[in-house]
DNA sequence: CTATAATAATTTGTATACAAACTAATTTTA
DNA sequence: TAAAATTAGTTTGTATACAAATTATTATAG
């Protein structure tokens, strides 16, 4: 029984952060045959529900906004770019920044993806105020990590 | 206000997946650094956790119950048997079967390892009624999931 | 006004993730 | 029992993730 006392806080069913690791990534890998359907994975769709708000932006902005790192962000612009959704061109004002901007086919682009919410529905499958506590209880994590 | 009807669904604020999604890689961002100390990144230190409490598996076994795919537990265990953590070797009854299994120092590694808990703290600064409503919405969400 | 610091984005390197295709071994079925 | 199906693990290909190093540009300090 020495060891069950000892090593209590590494058995993973005692550990908190094993089922949002789970959980992100099973919700990913739900929206990914969705998404598939016009073409994007879903870093690319929180990227691109971004552009659906805010029609122009830089990378840093960006990365500060989605809390994704520029040099995931770089890659993935440049292959949205690609695919005629958003342009990236340097600022004239400032070298340094480059401004990303939704183009017509991203934003046409919106059109099909009203579907992906409706497709997915509730897949969590929560409760309204379950759903609203989640939400809360995220929000609180994610402002206590920062502030550390 | 058309827009905002219409499109309501895709707003970055409706979503409850992007702030599960967040928490999860700030949380394994905030593990990152502890880990590296005892040289161990998130997934492996996972597994490794696995390991601690069923001294040897194989490789279907894991993933079923960790739920990470076989494919990215190969190159991870291969990775924990060059650190001389784990052994791998094929059964001899069914030679399908890779019988995975944790050596003296994948054993002794968990005196280090009890440090991460200690270390990595409340981060998530939650209430221990908060973490328990957080750990059963988690598993509400994973069964719900899995049943579609 | 120039050397230094700060900022923005990219590149590099390592490690997940997972679908799909593949190989090898074992079971099942006809 | 031989062919077909299943199972276990690996490989391949694509896409995140992010730290650390790098490049280019702009701002600041002496």
């Amino acid at each position: 029984m020495g060891d069950s006392d000892k090593y209590e806080s590494l058995l993973l069913r005692n550990q908190l952060c094993y089922p949002v690791y789970l959980c992100a990534k099973e919700i990913t890998r739900k929206y990914a045959p969705v998404l598939k359907e016009i073409d994007l994975t879903y870093t690319q769709y929180i990227v691109m529900m971004y552009f659906w708000e805010k029609r122009e932006s830089n990378v840093s902005e960006i990365s500060r906004t989605l809390v994704i790192d520029s040099s995931t962000l770089t890659p993935l612009l440049r292959k949205l770019e690609h695919e005629g959704y958003i342009e990236r061109k340097r600022s004239t004002e400032d070298e340094r920044n480059l401004v990303v901007k939704v183009t017509e086919k991203g934003l046409n682009l919106r059109e099909k993806a009203v579907k992906v919410p409706e497709k997915i529905g509730k897949c969590m499958n929560l409760t309204a105020e379950e759903a609203k506590t989640l939400y809360n209880l995220m929000y609180k994590v994610l402002t206590n990590i920062e502030k550390e």
